[in-house]
DNA sequence: AACTCGGGGTT
DNA sequence: AACCCAGAGTT
């Protein structure tokens, strides 16, 4: 667990101009990005950053970030707004449990901290979402709390400086977090902190790091080594091939989609009825036991409207999308099941992959609209 | 300690 | 195609 330096790690410290805080800050001064979050000081603003750029690059962030303050431009905002909404502004950014959390948080400190974010590491941990990292940042950069942060390029930076050998794990974090603490500077916490993150974005990145440009390459065990493009170890990870069948059913030009559970993958977002090609299937065949199983309803004729593909972490999906007629018409028998028409189904947020057959809906019912109006 | 949770950018 | 990213929660 994070915890403030103590007495003796923050006192008497020499920082002569030549140390790694001092070199690191100067090098900050000059060459960090202008980014929108760094703008700030209001804790909010900073919360919100901190939480989209979780497992998400910087570029991907901007336009959400943007977009998310205009919405929701205090925390009141937030909590005021139906999570449905919520999840719509975070629709493509993915891990959409960091959404509800936040919102979750949002509503719980207009509840019972009066509308303000906590300043204090404890309370504000307890919240969900925020766990060592997020406290550490936002109780830094908001607050100017002399916590330091681990993050993915503190992490790859501070491995590369002390010459860690292996795999990231919990135990190279605390001995990590402890070294940082160590030479934490008693003043511009916020900025050290910032520095290191900057520094593992911009030059000592994962591949092709600048080696020759870093401002700390004399401290780098990792470049007297020359193992700086090992360390850390990458992760060993899976990955598979899946193909998925969805059927657009519409009458009188609503859309029949349903809710997903609010556990598990892609929670509480919205889809079209379908599901997984079983081995043995065609999938016309794993189309009709779908739409069987989920609806009730035997499907009398299919045509092949689109082919998507989709990259998740770990899998790649083939989204073979048919329209469909079917033998009768199913009754929305559940609030997670709903007929909805294409203006509607804006307001209703789909992981990527089914935007894309919205997409794809809406254009094709716009040409549809155009060949009316303007005639053969 | 190992898994789950998305999507997009980079190489 | 593989790898990674301003991590957190669950098992």
């Amino acid at each position: 667990m994070n915890r403030l330096p103590n007495r003796a790690e923050l006192m008497d410290r020499k920082e002569p101009d030549g140390s790694l805080p001092r070199k690191i800050g100067r090098w900050y001064r000059t060459h960090r990005r202008r980014l929108p979050w760094r703008e700030t000081k209001d804790p909010y603003k900073i919360w919100v950053s901190e939480v989209m750029l979780q497992q998400t690059t910087v570029n991907a962030v901007i336009p959400y970030y943007v977009r998310w303050l205009e919405l929701f431009p205090d925390i009141q905002a937030l909590a005021r707004a139906p999570l449905r909404r919520v999840l719509k502004a975070w629709e493509g950014l993915g891990y959409y449990q960091r959404a509800r959390n936040l919102h979750q948080a949002a509503r719980t400190i207009c509840r019972k901290h009066g509308g303000s974010i906590p300043a204090e590491f404890e309370e504000f941990i307890a919240l969900p979402g925020v766990g060592p990292y997020i406290a550490a940042a936002v109780l830094s950069l908001a607050f100017d709390k002399p916590y330091p942060v681990l993050d993915a390029n503190v992490r790859r930076v501070g491995m590369r400086l002390y010459g860690f050998q292996g795999k990231a794990n919990a135990r190279a974090d605390a001995v990590l977090l402890a070294r940082i603490r160590g030479i934490f500077p008693v003043e511009n916490g916020a900025d050290f902190n910032q520095a290191l993150m900057e520094l593992g974005a911009l030059i000592c990145r994962p591949k092709n790091p600048g080696c020759l440009l870093c401002p700390v390459q004399s401290f780098c065990r990792a470049y007297q080594s020359g193992e700086q493009e090992v360390i850390p170890a990458p992760k060993s990870r899976s990955f598979q091939q899946i193909e998925t069948v969805v059927g657009i059913i519409s009458d009188q030009g609503k859309y029949l989609i349903q809710q997903r559970p609010a556990q598990g993958l892609l929670a509480g977002l919205w889809e079209f009825p379908g599901g997984k090609r079983e081995k043995g299937e065609t999938l016309r065949e794993a189309l009709r036991r779908e739409i069987k199983e989920e609806l009730g309803v035997e499907v009398r004729r299919e045509r092949l409207l689109l082919k998507l593909r989709h990259a998740y972490t770990r899998f790649q999906v083939e989204l073979f999308v048919f329209e469909c007629e079917l033998d009768r018409s199913p009754l929305p028998r559940s609030p997670n099941r709903r007929w909805v028409g294409l203006r509607a189904l804006k307001r209703y947020p789909f992981p990527s992959g089914s935007a894309q057959i919205v997409r794809f809906l809406e254009d094709r019912d716009s040409e549809k609209q155009k060949r009316v109006s303007v005639g053969p």
